[in-house]
Formats: structure tokens, C-alpha cells, sequence
RNA sequence: GCGGCCUUGGCGGAGCUGGCGAGACGCGCCGGACUUAGGAUCCGGUGGGGGAAACCCCGUGAGGGUUCGAAUCCCUCAGGCCGCACCA
């Protein structure tokens, strides 16, 4: 790339000083970049506030249109040309609604806590704060470049102590509210707290309020607060110093950053309640327009299941809880399975293996505790893997304790299996194996009893023994089901009426009723780590919790002298956090007067995780420098308030990755509900239209060792590839600094110009498709603005070419219906058709031989989104002092988009045979009167019998023949 | 395993709710112009097969179906991508 010869050479500017090259382009570019920021060009008025604008009249009147991009993790490495790919598109449509009489807010932050902003600080050795900011003032910089219609005035980062400032105030939002079930909505902690002092809510265990400690007190509300610290089991990453969130960690038990191996571990950590949002995130999907595939997977995420819950009797009075889906099959329940980890496990265990034991249910071990005991070993030995491949082999042991089966009375085994899951419903099953086909692998391993109770529709017959699987179909009846009793029978009933009946039928004897389940848990919130928000949270002397007023914030992120996380082997599952901050004990011992006079605490440790500062940037960005609250209430309403289109409100458009379907729109959705309920935004939702933009892909170029060579400097001949003189292999993959393919805009933007670079990323095929990045194809874009400038400016003189002509029909036919193509294409954000057709009209214009000066005036307007610097500058050299960002789009004049005469073409069975010109508002029948007197139609048809005309008016007739 | 998406020229991709001649636009390739030269720029051509030509035949992963008419709708299969993964 950077080796080749510039476009512009020194003989072609020599007799073509006006030609649109590189050099002319960067001249160009850089010149407009800096006018809008000195005009501040892009700069949205607020209603109110420090934004506000008086010279721009009722804002609040005026269309909005909040365009966001997912903002970027500030990275040492640089851009690649796949980065901006999002950042162009939004500026694009940014630009277009901006000349549709929209007030637009566009903008770009940085998000620059966390992990890999300090990993980074680590191996260069430098203070995150000092590397980050200058990957910031970096990237800003490669960006600028691009000519991004930004309002710098609204870029946020996380990491500046007057946004986390705001980060850290919700957070005490959050800590001092709780859910109330039946408002379905947050509600401030200290209503919980009158409700129990009033006594018109119970506490739990049935005590007085008045009586309890501070400490006690605490606990009681812990157990409502929506962000709560508590002891769980959670993911701990030794190898990076760190528990993390669920969502962190991968299907085989990695960490995702880094690919560490994590173990579960009981520690106290901050939670936020999320599961209390699981209907409401679920239901308010409808409310907004995103992919439906990310909808999905949010909902498959939270993972709502109705079913039942049901109680079975245990040896000493115990009763083992399961949580079932298929409550209707609740007779053929042979057996039940905890998860190794079960509490109840233990205390179930008889002392002797029962009389008459198969030998394969007990493992070979003399005793239940002993057999018990070596299958939690194994289990826990097993990597997960090992477990994976498992997966269809079923394995566990007897614990020697029988339960009952409260339908049919039965004595059914209880065994422990690792295909239960602790972290799932109750972590308990019962096992239907002829109507599950894991319990029915599990009955068939350990030759346990199968009783089939839903009729097989499939001609199987009713005897399990004779079966290659379960029978778990739906749409069929109950059968063999009657309680030797005789006063339960769901005999004939529907899976669905046997649902209902039988749950009815537990609730009314209390041991068990129908419930909701979710695969969603809480939101693990706490890090053990350096570069993170801190909790404004510090602890008494008897270790009491207590919140931070408003006026102490922000809790400012200490100066350390050591900010590395405390990592350790990633084997060593027994090791345990420490946090950076707790090695600062000048920080961490405070004396403080929260109230009631000065007196000493200890200020939490932990920080936020990553997420915290992107769950609630929408905000921020509407109101940057607001010092008295998160968002003025009108700057709120305006830019994210609910319409008629937006029903939950939220930006109008986010454009991102497809990775953050879950976590970061999921933790976002979360924050923003809270709030809402607590009154501080009129919004529902964050982001009302989600757009997911594909990768940019590249050739990755391998040697016979499978290593990456560089890919720009890979050769190819008849098909075959080398490097160096070696043979490669070429292979589709990412971009990106690891396979050696990476391509950097500034190179780009060198030989061609950031304009060129917009076009072409914008024109290789749809914003949502992944597409493989082709430097040589670059060109062609670089090829349409040379034309382009072509066609209003001489290359020899620098005069204006254009011509005062009145433009003829045919060619404000092809204006108009560009400008009728390109609206609709921006529109839906379709730019590869929209750059297609503004090729066309200047292709047209080309072969028309001259440029009538509205068409010329028209087509750079309708370029100036994709690209703005040329349009600025074509725009002034026609004569207009003002930038054009705030002109009115061109609009279509409907009489030059329909045709006067459009050709129809008569078919006889399908075959074209004739064409006709005819006026686009002809009737079906005046057509077909037309068609059926045509003499080509007549002699195609020949002697034939007509059997069947179809018209379709103007385009089509098509004559079917006997 | 479950769920979702995709498959059009040498390549990236057009083709709106089924309605003409598929393949817009760009790259590449072929030919020409300008040039000491050009990988710069400009002009023309470019799905496959046949024909001197007008023109004809075949073509949207494979097979089948619905329809007067299918790249577009339905079924089966193949290949690819993504998400979840023993979730009871």
C-alpha cells in the first residue's frame, strides 16, 4: 500500500493543476474539517441548558434525530479500515437527516475502563489514565480524518471523574431502590423501609423493625435492594486476578478476554437484581425495532419457562424441590437427580447402602457418602471440556435416600448427576425418562424403571422398554396416570389441560405450584480490579454498609503506586481476589460525616465492571455538562422521550456489532428501566432502532506453517499465491494485526482521500453484511468523484465547467428519479444502492456531454452525505457561501419519476413477443384491447385459441394459448 | 443437539410487496485512445453455448412443487455463517 506511487504525479498536475487528486482531496479535507469545527457546524441545540441555543429558535418543536454509534474501547493498536465502517454509516444518514430538517444529535465517546485499557498500561508500563488518554487523543485524531459530522461538545469518556461521577449516582439509584412485584417497577428502598416500620408489610421471619440493629436492618434490605453485596458462588479467574459475570465467561468455562480457565467460588461480591426486569425485558422487545434475530437471542438469553413447581417428599421429613416444564407428566417421575453441589445432598445420605442395590448404581463405593464423595471428585476433576464431549454419556451415582412421588405415591431413587445443574431452577429434577431424552439416556444407563404416560402418536407402542428415545412430543393425551388411590386421574386430558389440572391439584395440598423460571441471574457487578469506577460505598466499624450522600461524589479513582491486578496461576482454583485499591490504605481508611459527625470507615474496594459507563451513555450525550442532575428532564424528553413511532422512546438509531446482542444491550435496557421508574427519564428504553453492521473480512495469507504472513505483501500468479517466494495459502478471515491483513484508513486516506475511503466502504454492499475488504477495488470510488469534479470543475482551468442551460426532459427525468432512488436508499440506510445510483446520474452526465448547473447542484447535494468535503467544496465553487450541511435534500418532482410512456411488453406463455409504449395510467382493459390488436401479437398468436389473458397495467400482458 | 440466517457472472454485489428482456453500480479482464512509458486517466466491450449477422438455446447452490408467470412463495437435500449449548 504505502509503497506505491501516490495518484497524483507530479506530470498530471503539471498540465491538470485542478484535477481532483490525493494531494487536492487532503487540501480539501483538511481545509472544510477545520471550518466546521470553527462554525461548529455539527452542533446540536439542546431546549435547555448549557446547549441550548437561542439563535436556533423552539428547538423543542423542531423533528429530532439521536443517531449513535456503540462507542470504542480506546486501543492502543490503531484502526483498521473495518473500525470506522459503523462510524461512517451513522454519519452518513446523520448528514441526511440533518438535510431533512432534522436537528440531529451525533457524537462519539470513548469507553476507557477497563480490562484491556489497563492490561494495555501494564505491558507498556505507563498509568492507565496517562495511555488511555493518549489512545483517546489517537483515535480522535485517525477519526477526524474521516471528516465525522460529530458535536465534539458531547464527547464523553467514562473515565473523566465528571461522568463517572454520574456512573457512580446511579448506582445509588439502584442500591437504594428496591422491586415491587406488584407496581411491577422500582421503587425507592426508603418506601420498603416505612412499609416495614408501619408494619404494613411483614418482615420476613415475622419481626418488629423497631428492634433490629443497623446491621440487621441491612440484611433485611439486602435481600430487596436492586444492587446488593453478597456471598455467591462466582466465576474466578485466577489467571487474570478477577471474578467475572456469566456473560463473561465461554461455553468451555474460559474467560472470554484472555482464555483463562475460571472456577466457581464462593465470595462476596456486588449483584444487581436484573432477574426482577426478566417480563419486562422480555415484553418491551415488541416495543422496539430491532433484528429480530438480536430479540431472539435476548429472549433466549433471559430464557423464561412456565412451569411447575413440586415438592417430594425426603427421608426425615425433607422435602427435595424440583422445577419442571412438564408438571402433566408428573407419573411417569421414576427417579429424581440433584446436581452434585446440592445442599440437601448430604443431609439425605443414609449411613449403608439399602438392601438389594444394583451394583452399577452405587459406583463400586462401600458406602452412599462414600460414592457420594468420589463423584463430586471426578466431577470436579473433569475439565469442562472433557465434560462436553461427555455430554451424551450420562453419569452419576445412587445416594442411597429414596423420595416420594406426590402423585403416585411411589418410592422413586434419588441420585446425583452432573446433567443437572446447580445454577438452573432449583437445581433438583424429577426424571421422566420416557418423555425426556436426557432422563431416558440416564434410565437407560443405570437400568432404571421408565413408565410411558403421554400416548406416542408415532405407532411406537406404550412400552418404553422397546424404545430408541424419549417420547417428548407435545400435541398428544395423558394415559396410565390414575393414582392407585383413585382421586388424581389426567387420563385423556391434553398435555395442556393435564398442566393445568395437575398443578391445580399440588397447590390445593401445598407441596407445589405453578411458576416462572429463567435461565437469567443476577448481574454479577464487582471486579477486583484497578481501572474501574469505584463503589461509593464505605463500611462502619462494625462493618454496617452505608451509601455515599450526592455531595461526596465522584469517588475519584486513588493514585496507586502499584495498579497491577493481583493474578496467580490460572491452575490455582484456591486462591482468592485482592483488590488493587485495598493496597491504598491511605484511601481506604476515611473519616467522614455522613450525618451524624465525623467517624471512621472503610471505603469499598471493588470497582465497576466495564459495562458501568456504556449502561447509561445515551444519557449523558444529551446532556454532557448538566452538574445538577444525570439529564435536564427537557433535553431527556426531547431527544429520547416515547412518540408515536418510538413507543418506549430511545435513540432513534444505534449502530453496532452483532457481539453486544446480549450483554451490553441487555445491561443497558436494565439501567434505563430503573431509572425510568424512578422517575428520572420519560424513556423506557435506550435505543428505540438497533442496526447491527457487518464485519469488513480480509484474506489472511498463511506459510506452510500456518503462520500469517503480511498480506500486503503477498504476490499472486495464475491463481497462486507466495510471499517471499514461498507458497501461501489464501483463506477468508477477520481483519486485524494478528493475521497480518490489516489495512489503516490513514494509508487510504493518503492515496485517495477520506472521501474515497467513505464511498467505497459505504458502496461494497449492505451495512448489515460482512464483506471482504479490496484495496485495488478502492479505485473505482476515486474514479466517480474524479467525474463528478469533472463535471463542475475544469482540470486545466479551474473554472467552473457547468453550463446555464435549461436542463432538457430526458435529463431531469434521470435527475429526478436518482433523487426518488436516493431518498428511499438513505432512508433505509441501503448506501451501496444510493452511491450506485449517484454514479449513474454522473455517468449520464458524462455521455450527456455537459452539466446544466441545478443538475450539478442537485447531485453534489445528494453526494454531500457520502461525501461531504467534495461536496463542500463543489457547492462554494458554484457559488454558495454557506456550508451546505443544513440545505434542504433535494426532493423528486413526481411528474419527472413516472415515465410519460412506459414500455410494456406482451408476453404469449411467458415468451416476450411484443413491446408497447403506452401511458402509465392505462387501464387492465385498454391494455389488453391494445396487446390483442398489436400485429406482432396477432401473428405470434397465429391461428391459436386465446385461453386466458392476463393484464397488468402499464408493464404486462401475458396471452396464454390454447 | 436446538434455534436463527445465508447460497445470483472471475470477484463484491443490484433486482421494491412474484410481473418484461436477470446481472444496476464497482473491481477484474479484453480491446482502443493519450503517452518515452504507464500499474495514471479517458473511451468501448465483458454470464455460458451456438451463429457472419438479425437472432436462438441455457442460466440465480441441487432436486421437486404452487402459478399464466418464481432469484423472489412452499417442500426435500447439500454447502456455509452465527447464537445457545445436558436450562429440566
Amino acid at each position: 500500500m504505502s509503497e506505491t506511487t501516490p495518484a497524483s504525479g507530479a506530470a498530471e498536475t503539471a498540465t491538470e493543476p485542478f484535477r481532483y487528486s490525493a494531494a487536492l482531496a487532503a487540501e480539501i479535507e483538511s481545509r472544510w474539517q477545520d471550518l466546521w469545527e470553527k462554525e461548529g457546524t455539527f452542533h446540536a441545540p439542546n431546549p435547555t441548558g448549557a446547549l441550548a441555543d437561542p439563535s436556533a429558535g423552539d428547538v423543542a418543536a423542531k423533528p429530532h434525530s439521536f443517531i449513535m454509534d456503540m462507542f470504542p474501547y480506546p486501543s492502543g493498536a490503531g484502526l483498521h479500515v473495518g473500525h470506522p465502517l459503523g462510524y461512517i454509516a451513522t454519519d452518513v444518514f446523520a448528514r441526511y437527516q440533518r438535510m431533512t430538517g432534522h436537528n440531529v444529535l451525533h457524537t462519539l465517546g470513548y469507553d476507557a475502563f477497563g480490562l484491556p485499557a489497563e492490561q494495555y498500561a501494564v505491558q507498556t508500563g505507563t498509568h492507565p489514565r496517562v495511555s488511555t488518554e493518549a489512545n483517546i487523543a489517537n483515535m480522535r485524531q485517525q477519526l477526524r480524518r474521516l471528516g465525522l459530522g460529530h458535536d465534539p461538545r458531547r464527547s464523553i469518556s467514562t473515565i473523566d471523574p465528571e461522568y463517572y461521577r454520574w456512573t457512580q449516582w446511579i448506582f445509588l439509584q439502584i442500591f437504594d431502590s428496591w422491586y415491587d412485584e406488584t407496581a411491577r417497577k422500582a421503587r425507592p428502598i426508603a418506601e420498603l423501609v416505612a412499609q416495614f416500620a408501619s408494619g404494613s408489610r411483614e418482615l420476613p421471619g415475622g419481626r418488629d423493625w423497631a428492634s433490629l440493629s443497623g446491621a440487621e436492618r441491612e440484611d433485611v434490605l439486602g435481600e430487596y435492594r436492586l444492587a446488593y453485596a453478597k456471598e455467591v458462588p462466582v466465576n474466578w479467574c485466577p489467571g487474570l486476578g478477577t471474578v467475572l459475570a456469566n456473560e463473561e465467561v465461554t461455553a468451555d468455562g474460559r474467560s472470554e478476554r484472555g482464555n483463562f480457565p475460571v472456577f466457581k467460588s464462593n465470595l462476596r461480591q456486588w449483584m444487581m437484581r436484573i432477574t426482577a426486569y426478566s417480563d419486562r425485558l422480555i415484553e418491551d422487545l415488541e416495543l422496539l425495532d430491532w433484528p429480530e434475530a438480536i430479540k431472539l437471542q435476548q429472549r433466549n438469553w433471559i430464557g423464561r419457562s412456565e412451569g411447575a413447581r413440586v415438592d417430594f417428599a425426603a427421608p426425615g421429613d425433607r422435602k427435595i424441590t424440583v422445577f419442571t416444564t412438564r408438571p402433566d407428566t408428573l407419573f411417569g417421575a421414576t427417579y429424581m437427580v440433584l446436581a452434585p453441589e446440592h445442599g440437601l445432598v448430604d443431609e439425605i445420605v443414609p449411613a449403608a447402602w439399602p438392601e438389594g442395590v444394583p451394583a452399577e448404581w452405587t459406583g463400586g463405593a462401600d458406602t452412599p457418602a462414600e460414592a457420594v464423595a468420589a463423584y463430586r471428585a471426578a466431577a470436579a476433576a473433569k475439565s469442562d471440556v472433557e465434560r462436553q464431549v461427555d455430554a451424551k454419556v450420562k453419569t452419576g451415582v445412587f445416594t442411597g435416600a429414596y423420595a416420594v412421588n406426590p402423585v403416585s405415591g411411589a418410592a422413586v431413587p434419588v441420585f446425583i448427576a452432573d446433567y443437572v445443574l446447580m445454577g438452573y431452577g432449583t437445581g433438583a429434577i424429577m426424571a421422566v425418562p420416557a418423555h425426556d431424552h436426557r432422563d431416558f439416556a440416564f434410565a437407560r444407563a443405570f437400568a432404571l424403571p421408565m413408565r410411558c404416560v403421554v400416548e406416542p402418536t408415532d405407532g411406537r407402542g406404550e412400552d418404553p422398554a422397546a424404545w430408541d428415545d424419549a417420547f417428548d412430543t407435545y400435541d398428544s393425551v395423558i394415559v396410565n396416570s390414575a393414582r392407585s388411590e383413585g382421586d388424581l386421574s389426567l387420563d385423556g386430558l391434553s398435555v395442556v389441560d393435564a398442566k393445568a389440572h395437575v398443578t391445580a391439584w399440588l397447590a390445593e395440598r401445598g407441596i407445589g405450584e405453578g411458576t416462572v423460571n429463567y435461565r437469567l441471574r443476577d448481574w454479577l457487578f464487582s471486579r477486583q480490579r484497578y481501572w474501574g469506577e469505584p463503589f461509593p460505598i464505605v463500611y462502619d466499624e462494625d462493618g454496617v454498609m452505608h451509601a455515599l450522600p450526592e455531595s461526596m461524589l465522584p469517588v475519584e479513582v486513588p493514585e496507586v503506586d502499584d495498579y497491577s491486578p493481583r493474578t496467580y496461576d490460572a491452575y490455582d482454583s484456591a486462591s482468592s481476589p485482592e483488590t488493587p485499591l485495598s493496597r491504598n490504605e491511605d484511601w481506604v481508611n476515611v473519616e467522614l460525616d455522613l450525618g451524624d459527625g465525623p467517624k471512621k470507615y472503610r471505603r469499598e474496594t471493588n470497582t465497576m465492571p466495564n459495562w458501568a459507563g456504556s449502561c447509561w451513555y445515551e444519557l449523558r450525550y444529551v446532556d454532557p455538562s448538566n452538574s445538577s442532575a444525570v439529564v435536564d428532564p427537557a433535553n431527556e424528553k426531547y431527544w429520547l422521550g416515547p412518540t408515536e413511532t418510538k413507543p418506549a422512546g430511545g435513540a432513534d438509531l444505534y449502530v453496532g456489532g452483532a457481539e453486544h446482542a446480549v450483554l451490553h444491550l441487555l445491561y443497558a435496557r436494565f439501567w434505563h428501566k430503573v431509572l425510568h421508574d424512578l422517575g428520572h427519564v420519560s424513556s423506557v428504553e435506550p435505543f428505540h432502532k438497533l442496526f447491527n453492521q457487518g464485519m469488513i473480512t480480509a484474506d489472511v495469507y498463511r506459510d506452510e506453517r500456518g503462520f500469517p504472513v503480511p498480506a500486503a505483501e503477498v504476490e499472486e500468479r495464475d491463481g497462486q499465491y507466495s510471499w517471499q517466494g514461498e507458497p501461501v495459502k489464501r483463506e477468508a478471515g477477520k481483519m486485524g494485526k494478528s493475521l497480518k491483513n490489516a489495512v489503516a484508513p490513514d494509508d487510504i486516506a493518503d492515496e485517495y482521500g477520506a472521501d474515497t475511503l467513505r464511498l467505497y466502504e459505504m458502496s461494497m454492499g449492505p451495512l448489515d453484511v460482512s464483506r471482504p475488504w479490496d484495496t485495488r477495488a478502492v479505485v473505482g470510488s476515486y474514479r466517480f468523484l474524479q467525474r463528478l469534479w469533472r463535471n463542475v470543475v475544469s482540470e486545466t482551468t479551474g473554472e467552473l465547467v457547468v453550463t446555464e442551460e435549461t436542463p432538457d426532459e430526458a435529463t431531469l427525468r434521470a435527475l429526478h428519479k436518482a433523487i426518488d432512488g436516493i431518498r428511499g436508499d438513505m432512508a433505509g440506510l441501503r448506501f451501496n444502492t444510493a452511491v450506485a445510483k449517484a454514479i449513474e446520474l454522473n455517468n449520464y452526465l458524462v455521455k450527456r456531454g455537459s452539466t446544466p448547473r441545478p443538475v450539478a447542484e442537485q447531485l453534489v447535494l445528494m453526494v454531500a452525505p457520502l461525501a461531504p468535503h467534495i461536496a463542500e467544496e463543489l457547492w462554494r465553487r458554484l457559488g454558495h457561501g454557506e456550508s451546505l450541511a443544513h440545505t434542504d435534500y433535494p426532493v423528486a418532482d413526481p411528474a419527472y419519476v413516472v415515465d410519460e410512456t412506459v414500455t410494456c411488453v406482451v408476453q404469449i406463455k411467458g415468451k416476450v413477443k411484443a413491446r408497447l409504449e403506452v401511458a402509465p395510467g392505462i387501464s387492465d382493459a385498454e391494455l389488453e384491447a391494445l396487446a390483442l390488436a398489436d400485429p406482432a401479437v396477432v401473428a405470434a398468436i397465429g391461428g391459436a385459441e386465446v385461453r386466458k389473458v392476463i393484464a397488468r397495467a402499464p408493464k404486462l400482458v401475458n396471452i396464454v394459448t390454447g
